[in-house]
DNA sequence: TCAAAAGTGTTCAAGTTACACCCATGT
DNA sequence: ACATGGGTGTAACTTGAACACTTTTGA
């Protein structure tokens, strides 16, 4: 590395202040939930938003979201994506901040409930979404969005159901995503037809007498169906 | 606003220098091509690079990408889209530099072929693309791979044509893209099903000796078929 | 007159949609 | 015994894929 011409090319940038902010969906009684946070400082103290922090320089980007999640949420290991990065100029009035948002889903789980009370967050009906600070609004209805188109062709639904799951509850999560509903016969034959899912031994019965038989998503049959060029599609 | 909680919320966060980045495609001769520029200054000195800047902070990250492609490119009202963004802390050996990664189609005209020479730059055909500087290659990777996607269900392709093209060139530049052949008829009836398509009395003879007639794009046909719910599909 | 690209329909297979009844079980 | 949600097959329709010949015209 040529140390000096590193600095002639780069002494004239202007560093910015740059974050990143974490739009977290989950699913819960079949109904599909967006977590918002009470701002605990000012400016905007109390207000609702989705919850974010600064990039520290020694910390990727993605290692930022990784933390915010951890750190603010209590939620680890779980499926994370960028969504977009929100530079508009006058988009925060405290300062020049430019924020690179992440999309993640979580199954919410007896632990992910707890989660909400110790960080003073909340579960969100997506009808029933507040008013949020800068454009935080903006960020969510883009990872809606993203979750709407993604979902079709990708098998991100099973990351917001638990490892496992029941048909029935699977239709449902879907018939939340896209707002309508769907043909009970034609979805699980679909469904099962890309065989990336294993039958358990076992019955649900929390929400019929029958029970349903429960199924766990198969990573890597998914995988070999990709490998085959057959491409998951709802 | 609370001018002081503003500083006690913000003061001990870390500016960061950020840049953009554009990943400039172009198709010209039946062939699909990315622009690369020859890097003016050091560090990596007249190696191959995608063309950027650092953000200032007066300006959107968006106009960032408008700038540098103005400026540095001498492009202006061409199709631009945020890729994603870059943020390893070692991508950048020079400092610590997190990149938003643009993604822009052009037509290649007369003018076009002129900013080559004016800007140090030079089109490469997709198969000799050679190595570039930091994670340029990936940034290209993904940019070819959102090309991929996304030209199937939206009329990006349009972008990189002349206003007025032929069939036959609009079915090589999808084959260009999917690096695939297509059968002329279906790919003619599936197009002009779509009733997007003016047809023109003009016919282009550059390519045959019966000459094929030229179309043009339309953007309001196009946009009341995505309000009656049809959707692009190629 | 011939070479080279433009333009045109039909058939078959595959996939998608619509639709109605029996099953298992807890109360 | 009955109410509740789980589970199953088929027929009509729509969409995608495969395929070969005629037309135009400049050289």
């Amino acid at each position: 590395m040529h140390l000096d011409s590193k600095k002639i090319f780069y002494h004239d940038a202007t560093p910015l202040l740059i974050a990143v902010d974490c739009i977290i969906f989950g699913f819960h009684d079949g109904e599909l939930k967006l977590l918002l946070f009470k701002r605990k400082i000012e400016p905007f103290k109390d207000k609702w938003s989705i919850i974010g922090s600064f990039i520290k320089k020694e910390e990727s980007v993605k290692s930022a979201a990784s933390r915010v999640l951890k750190k603010h949420a209590g939620l680890q290991n779980i499926f994370m994506e960028p969504l977009g990065c929100f530079g508009d100029v006058e988009r925060d009035p405290g300062a020049r901040v430019i924020s690179q948002a992440f999309f993640a889903l979580i199954r919410i789980g007896q632990d992910e409930i707890k989660t909400v009370n110790t960080h003073q967050a909340k579960w969100f009906d997506l009808d029933l979404i507040p008013e949020l600070i800068l454009d935080h609004n903006q960020m969510v209805n883009e990872a809606l969005e993203k979750l709407r188109r993604k979902t079709r062709y990708s098998p991100l639904g099973f990351e917001l159901l638990p490892k496992k799951f029941t048909i029935p509850q699977l239709q449902k999560l879907y018939e939340e995503i896209y707002q309508k509903k769907l043909d009970a016969r034609n979805f699980r034959k679909k469904i099962l037809a890309m065989n990336i899912m294993i039958k358990l031994d076992e019955k649900d019965k929390t929400s019929s007498k029958k029970g349903a038989f429960l199924y766990s998503f198969n990573q890597k049959k998914y995988e070999k169906m990709m490998d085959k060029g057959i491409n998951f599609l709802l």
